[in-house]
RNA sequence: GCCCUCGUAGCUCAGUGGAUAGAGCAUCGGUCUCCUAAACCGUGUGCGCAGGUUCGAUUCCUGCCGGGGGCACCA
């Protein structure tokens, strides 16, 4: 896709070359000034090249700026030194009829699409919640950023497995099992045990004779799945932790690593020498009652993982940030490469409601589940609620304003665009009005600054998918829909399209300005996976 | 005690190694005989504190203070 920039780039060498400077390593950055009045494009090239040159950087720009205005790039009407050595372009406004032309060429199976993952192999574990219960509304932020973070890397040329990992043996699932049977039979669950509501709830459920276990695992997991079906999350692969184990993949590793050399016994346990790896200390992987940790079983999973795909990411809460070390390590002395493996730590979600925060606890009654969630605003809300935010900041979620009918919910203003646009649709249509080919349409009669800053933050698409994706951070996806809904929302307001005393050939070009903003809104929607209601 | 993470406007949050740090909400005041006013326009003494690196730090590093999380032969 043609970038405006490697005109500019093209140019600001050439300068930099008739300048002298040559063979400097610059790292040539061309970006848009946070100040409109430095123009559409700056870069800080004579600020970089300055030692290289030898010369005060003012006096390079003034340099580079003078020989580029002899021979300026495409579109490029001035270039201006400024400040302690920046170099400014001003563009003429054709620059950005060339996006929305792209744009619309693209479309929204490709515009800001990218194959910087050459068709690499991830695999993305998140959730994983344990089979125990149903999904809370901290699962749901996981559920929500996993899932677009997978969109992210699709859209960025990388192959996705979306992994999800049921714990399925051990000690919590004894405790389950255990609180499921006593409150079928009227008891109450042990001490340690789950008391949640659910948990009677699905004790009556459960058929005479079932298997407390088998049962309550695959009641639990049922209503997983639903949860995370209703929130449009559907993953690739299911591994269970029991199945994993049955066929013997823990035997095999735990062999693995100590043909390794990397297993010794102390104190009639087994333990693995990740402090030789980079953990703070030596981790035990199978009891001294010859019971395996919850590790191995885990350390089976990830190495299975990585034997399977160039990248493994793990999707984590922040109460799982000090497993990160031992994984690493883990994995480090089964030979696999450090940057092969990634944990994404995020901070946890809380609740507010009436003004008071409800704590995230399996103990009962003030559980908020994602289903709830799901009930009271739906799915897009949902999931647009979770990516408004950064996962490295703890999320709080206030129930009352996510569910209010009302400006105050963050979430309108996007969907508020989007109606907009589908209603002027069906205005359109109404009317009798039709958009006519793109070729035979003007688009240079786009010369307000309301059009102008649209297609501005349409050309921003491309570079804020790549950055997000690098980030690992969705979110910023969001972010950017929201500028594009403001943009839109100030054009709609000063640039009238269907009223009668607009010219044809302006109705027409901003018509094609608005379909270009229903692609750029439907690429952003489709990352963060939510559909926006065609009238609100 | 050790480790991780966060600290930006009254509130909820974006943001960047650069030139005057933004948006929504809230407040107050404007804008519909006109494609949706859930919108638009105006209204703001804010980067926790102190050092360091840098031509330039809110951004990177160190320390301190404050919030959250974690430190098992539990998972």
């Amino acid at each position: 896709m043609p970038d405006v920039r490697d005109g500019l780039r093209d140019g600001l060498r050439a300068a930099l070359e008739g300048a002298g400077v040559v063979g400097a390593p610059v790292e040539l950055a061309i970006e848009r000034p946070r100040d409109p009045s430095h123009g559409e494009w700056s870069s800080n090239v004579a600020l970089v090249a300055a030692k290289a040159a030898r010369r005060p950087p003012r006096e390079l720009a003034e340099e580079i700026v003078a020989r580029l205005g002899a021979e300026p790039p495409p579109h490029v009407v001035a270039v201006e030194a400024a400040g302690p050595g920046f170099v400014n372009f001003r563009l003429a406004p054709s620059w950005l009829h060339e996006v929305l032309a792209e744009v619309i060429a693209a479309g929204v199976d490709a515009y800001a699409r990218s194959d910087a993952g050459a068709g690499r192999t991830v695999s993305v574990e998140f959730v994983s919640a344990n089979p125990t219960g149903p999904l809370h509304a901290g699962h749901g932020r996981w559920a929500a950023y996993g899932d677009s973070l997978c969109r992210l890397l699709e859209h960025c040329g990388y192959r996705v497995t979306r992994e999800f990992y049921v714990n399925d043996r051990g000690r919590q699932i004894d405790l389950f099992a255990a609180s499921l049977a006593a409150r079928r039979r009227g008891a109450e669950p042990p001490e340690d045990g789950y008391h949640g509501e659910y948990v009677a709830e699905w004790a009556a459920e459960m058929p005479d004779g079932a298997d407390a276990r088998q049962w309550g695992i695959e009641r639990a997991r049922r209503d997983q799945a639903d949860t995370l079906a209703a929130m449009n999350v559907a993953f690739d692969l299911y591994t269970s932790e029991s199945e994993l184990v049955a066929r013997g993949a823990m035997g095999e590793v735990l062999h693995e690593l100590g043909s390794r050399a990397v297993v010794y016994e102390h104190d009639g346990a087994q333990w693995l020498r990740t402090g030789e790896f980079g953990d703070s200390a030596d981790r035990v992987l199978v009891k001294s009652d010859s019971e395996p940790t919850y590790f191995l079983p885990d350390i089976a999973y990830h190495h299975e993982k990585s034997s399977r795909n160039e990248l493994v990411i793990d999707v984590l809460g922040a109460d799982h940030h000090g497993y990160v070390p031992r994984m690493r390590a883990a994995l480090a002395a089964l030979g696999h490469g450090d940057e092969d493996y990634e944990a994404l730590v995020g901070q946890n979600v809380t609740l507010r409601r009436g003004g008071v925060e409800v704590r995230l606890s399996k103990r009962a009654g003030n559980m908020v589940l994602v289903s709830e969630l799901l009930d009271e605003v739906g799915p897009d809300v949902t999931r647009l609620v979770y990516l408004l935010q950064s996962i490295d900041t703890t999320q709080t979620i206030d129930i009352d304003v996510v569910s209010a009918q009302s400006a105050e919910n963050p979430v309108y203003y996007l969907q508020y665009a989007h109606a907009r646009i589908h209603s002027l649709g069906r205005q359109a249509e109404a009317r009798g009005v039709q958009r006519a080919p793109l070729d035979e349409v003007d688009l240079t009669v786009l010369v307000h600054e309301r059009e102008l800053d649209v297609l501005r933050v349409l050309a921003g698409l491309p570079d804020t998918v790549a950055a997000a994706m690098r980030a690992r951070a969705p979110h910023q996806v969001a972010a950017w829909a929201r500028e594009l809904a403001a943009a839109f929302h100030r054009f709609w307001h000063d640039c009238p399209i269907l009223r009668d005393d607009v010219r044809e050939d302006l109705r027409q070009a901003r018509l094609w300005l608005v379909e270009a903003t229903r692609i750029g809104l439907a690429v952003a929607l489709a990352i963060l996976g939510v559909s926006a209601p065609e009238r609100l």
